[in-house]
DNA sequence: ATGAGAATGATAACGCATTCTCATCTATGA
DNA sequence: TCATAGATGAGAATGCGTTATCATTCTCAT
């Protein structure tokens, strides 16, 4: 039999990243794809998302000090926002118009990140 | 008996952050004081570590995808470069100009971090 | 409807950074 | 010099995120 591209569960998860409409962390998809399908295991959640970031779906985003999320890929190049009370990531829109930063002598960059913190709308009242 | 606060291993170990000149994690500063200090154990470094956050001589930096280091407190607004190959940290100077981001409706800003990545100079030839 | 292959879910196991345990060592005041 | 509280070092233990195991369930071509 072939792979199978489209169970309950996968669609779920896949839901639950578009639902929620930024970087989600395993947890969270758990969380989410349960509305859908609520004897969703975290085994599941695991292999669809590590299936999805190869199928090129997802994307890891790495975050200081917090475990890894995954948002969906192919966007335009962009950056971060992390709530300091609820923790969650949100997606900005743009990058920094034109920043050249003095890197020591014989340091080639090669790529950035950015990321902003503070409150989010529903944390900040 | 009071607390002590200057124990071979403890000025071993600010000795490697001041030859570093850098962010170091655990496990290199455990390698740059055992320099100083051959039968230093990891466990001294962890209790000394968070000793010297505690007092105000160091201070944690949590990057992306790696585990915490640490540096000298006290210092300006900076930010970080990351070397792809040997993953070691370096401070850079100043910060972006003026920078701001579209913010999504109720969200508020607090700070920011940013993070350069590329080669550096042992790397980089 | 059937059966082979694939996916699932509960749980155990893992890797890792970090912290704890405890016997030993060290530094300082008496 | 001694006594004592603190610090150390080796290794065990912990916590957390993630992966592996395996019996069961599901899917789909026949």
């Amino acid at each position: 039999m072939e792979k199978q591209i489209n169970t309950r569960q996968k669609t779920a998860i896949r839901d639950a990243f578009i639902e929620a409409d930024r970087p989600l962390s395993p947890d969270e998809v758990l969380e989410g794809a349960q509305r859908h399908h609520p004897a969703l295991g975290k085994a599941t959640v695991y292999r669809n998302i590590q299936s999805l970031v190869d199928e090129g779906w997802l994307q890891a985003v790495e975050i200081p000090g917090h475990s890894t999320r995954y948002e969906v890929a192919g966007k335009e190049h962009h950056h971060h926002f992390q709530c300091n009370r609820c923790k969650k990531l949100y997606e900005l829109e743009g990058c920094i118009p034109s920043f050249k930063p003095k890197l020591p002598r014989g340091f080639r960059k090669t790529g950035h990140e950015f990321f902003l913190y503070g409150l989010c709308s529903q944390c900040n009242h």
